[in-house]
DNA sequence: GACCAGGCACATC
DNA sequence: GATGTGCATGGT
């Protein structure tokens, strides 16, 4: 906890008050490191529900290893991910970044791993289809690495609570995190996860905030941070 | 039928 | 740099 004492002590306050309210979330729900990067691409703009029928439909075929989606066609992939929606561009991505990862690790998963995220990140970011929280989805929940992922939940929450403006930018966003918690992938993994089940659960777009468990962060005062 | 869901690339101003 | 659009299924 560095930058700004004060809201450091805040956000920590917050993630417990989260913690306390909807209890741990054990993301990311997964068998293989491999299956978190295929779902963080499928889970782009779609509801998880619909991925997991995706997901099923690839183990079913036996196709969810780098080497199996290497070897498919393009149609192939596609029509086994239908029930994620955009299915014609997720399986031209989920192929992107097969091939980034046989080109480049020879399919190693783990090698691509090994280094430092600030090496892997642009990597990552340079495969086409693959765009911040897909990258920083894949380093914290594939890769262990204490990156901070935002979304729209992240920022809708905040932004509910005026924590945060609802203008900010993805790494402003992300620095906000990362400056003032500590870089623990433990830490950033449930507390994302967290986020996202509050803005699900009670930050809907529409109705607004009831029920909120982040409710007594408001009474009186209302801290404007950003 | 409208709205929403664990984004991204690309075009345009 | 900000804003708009296409991509598509399934649940509420």
């Amino acid at each position: 906890m560095k930058k700004n004492l004060q809201t450091a002590r805040e956000l920590d306050r917050y993630y417990r008050r989260l913690l306390q309210a909807y209890g741990p979330q054990h993301w990311w729900p997964a068998e293989t490191r491999f299956e978190v990067v295929v779902g963080a691409i499928l889970t782009q703009n779609t509801a998880w529900t619909n991925v997991e029928r995706a997901i099923a439909n690839l183990k079913r075929a036996r196709l969810l290893t780098p080497e199996a989606l290497h070897r498919a066609s393009l149609r192939r992939l596609a029509s086994l991910i239908r029930p994620s929606g955009y299915f014609n561009i997720k399986a031209g991505r989920v192929k992107a970044f097969v091939r980034f990862l046989m080109e480049t690790y020879q399919g190693d998963l783990k090698r691509m791993l090994k280094q430092p995220a600030e090496a892997l990140r642009p990597k990552l970011l340079s495969v086409k289809g693959i765009g911040p929280e897909t990258a920083d989805s894949i380093l914290l929940y594939a890769g262990d690495y204490p990156i901070f992922v935002i979304d729209a939940y992240t920022r809708r929450v905040l932004g509910r609570h005026r924590l945060t403006s609802h203008r900010v930018s993805y790494d402003q966003l992300q620095r906000f995190f990362m400056d003032r918690l500590k870089p623990h992938p433990g830490l950033y993994n449930e507390y994302h996860a967290l986020l996202v089940r509050a803005g699900k659960e009670h930050c809907k777009p529409k109705p607004k905030c009831k029920g909120c468990p982040l409710e007594v962060f408001l009474n009186g005062k209302k801290p404007k941070i950003w």
